[in-house]
DNA sequence: GAGGTTATCGCAACTGCCCGCAATAGTGGC
DNA sequence: GCCACTATTGCGGGCAGTTGCGATAACCTC
């Protein structure tokens, strides 16, 4: 079933501007931001608006084909949902950024959910601290 | 020593704007915003503005005196260095929010630290997830 | 293919927060 | 106490989003 159908099977409307968020999704880099997504597609179609590329990643992520995660700034981070999950170490002082495998992460998910039967997603926000260098 | 004496110590001067951040922070709730600081304060001196909150929040956090935590919305919890560290679980569908103690943490501290040499704050950032009630 | 329903759009205004700048006011030295 | 120095302030404006609203256009039915 593509997108598409799948969209109106759920009552949503597959529009142009839903079109060209996916195709600049799968154009971008990693871990890529509204704005840059935004300014992509107004190179091309300098009337869709900001907002529709935000809401349209908001509808693209409660169908499950897109996440985001948070690093250490105000900005939002938008992948496909179908890139490997990771997670994220981000020093407070230097600004790096380091990837993780879940399987760090995983032992304390296991614990919430059993300690308190929570869920957890832990690659949605980055884990914030100081890295090796600034740590000293 | 005062917090007055350790700013000037360093360099920095004791306002009274920063008193009144101070004040508004002994009076507050657990974890509150830098909105309802400014707006407690404003309400007796409406000459102040809502940017020198903000500053100051920052100035206090850097001499060590406040930090600050994000649960799953756009604002910044505040609160006094002195009190209790604690994590927190919030549900991203139904919104509660649970703390936990560092305890819980640790493990994964500790791992990251022996691993990648990172000393990791997770009372940072909350963990976001579904709640016991909302996964079913 | 035309028509009616309504999800989605563009726009304007708003949020929490951040920043540059000129004016103000704490500070240490006398 | 007064002065010179400069950290900090109020203010205006910017940034990353979010939201309400009336206009538009995707969809389903015929
Ligand atoms: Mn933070
Ligand atoms: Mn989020
Ligand atoms: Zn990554
Ligand atoms: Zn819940």
């Amino acid at each position: 079933m593509t997108v598409a159908d799948d969209m109106r099977a759920k009552g949503m409307r597959m529009t142009v501007q839903r079109r060209l968020v996916l195709d600049a999704l799968r154009r971008a880099r990693h871990h890529t931001t509204a704005e840059e997504i935004s300014r992509s597609i107004r190179a091309s179609y300098p009337q869709i608006d900001p907002s529709t590329v935000y809401r349209n990643l908001e509808a693209l992520e409660r169908l499950g084909y897109v996440t985001h995660t948070h690093l250490d700034d105000r900005v939002t981070r938008w992948r496909r949902a179908d890139s490997r999950p990771h997670g994220h170490l981000v020093c407070r002082k230097c600004g790096s950024e380091e990837e993780i495998a879940m399987s760090v992460l995983e032992p304390l998910a296991k614990r919430l959910k059993g300690e308190h039967g929570f869920r957890a997603d832990l690659a949605h926000s980055a884990v914030v601290g100081l890295c090796r260098e600034c740590a000293g």
